[in-house]
DNA sequence: GGCCGATGATTACAGATGAAACTAATGCGT
DNA sequence: ACGCATTAGTTTCATCTGTAATCATCGGCC
């Protein structure tokens, strides 16, 4: 009687579903190529890549940059320094902390990568009219500072 | 001597790892909701909301709209219709195939968590400008259309 | 100087996830 | 009507991912 029909959801047209959506295609679509091209899988690339970005960095520093899990970074860096992509020295400021920075040979892979993504990221861009494409970038860095993005009823 | 400071390429600058913190965040938060309360996983709560929006469906259209792993989706039907969220019956017309649909309580459990959804939307929307918001939501739908997303460079 | 809570990193185990192989049923070609 | 390629769904196994416990080191405090 009340509302037969409420709203009748439709996921499909749920801004976090297409987000999510988006979001997966476009990172399958990288690591098809330096998948196979070099081994890596999804986790390995982007620490890799955020080493390169802020190098002589400490582990705990991507876990909190990248809102990262902890334990996953320090395997992914492991795996990292094993393959020889990425040094690992203690600091000699506090005993504790190792860190972390690009080999040669990480440098190299890193670059090799880097302009397939900007590739993409362009060709994404190349898809959307100029102005919405400007809006989409203003909107997700308007929306990367936000914190309250956890919690979605607040107390 | 060639560029010795090549791009220096930034990650927290490229549009795709900026989806995929965003994306993930959301959901996170999302599921910081449904999970507790319903002790729904995010594959679950998705799949549930799957059924939701196109009813008498069969799992195999749930693999094509959502593009998700066959397995994965099987595998999670399976665990809904355990928990008699999800009744799944031989189609008539095709012994093979096995059309889903919600149950009550399974109706109950979305209608509980969708406004939670929406409202996350609604907050996430808020904190753009107007234009800014319904620029992210066009770009977000012709991206959704765009196919050649995979294969970032064609032959 | 030596205890103790706090922090960084690592390990161990368990549950989740994904690729490949397997079973069942349909429909098409003969 | 029979055989066979195709599609739907399921099972298996190896791998990945995450939570919790562990080890090492630092800094403050008595």
């Amino acid at each position: 009687m009340t509302d037969p029909d409420p709203p009748a959801f439709d996921i499909e047209d749920f801004l976090l579903y297409r987000l999510a959506m988006l979001s997966r295609r476009l990172s399958d679509a990288l690591e098809a190529h330096y998948g196979p091209r070099h081994g890596l899988q999804r986790a390995q690339w982007r620490v890799l890549a955020l080493i390169g970005t802020a190098p002589q960095c400490r582990a705990s520093e991507l876990v909190r940059r990248a809102s990262l899990d902890a334990v996953a970074v320090h395997r992914t860096v492991g795996q990292l320094v094993e393959r020889g992509l990425v040094l690992r020295r203690a600091s000699p400021q506090d005993g504790r902390v190792k860190l972390l920075r690009l080999s040669a040979e990480g440098r190299r892979v890193l670059a090799d990568t880097v302009p397939v993504a900007l590739a993409l990221e362009q060709r994404v861009l190349a898809a959307l009219p100029a102005a919405e494409a400007r809006a989409l970038l203003r909107a997700l860095r308007r929306l990367q500072r936000h914190e309250w993005l956890g919690d979605p009823q607040p107390a």
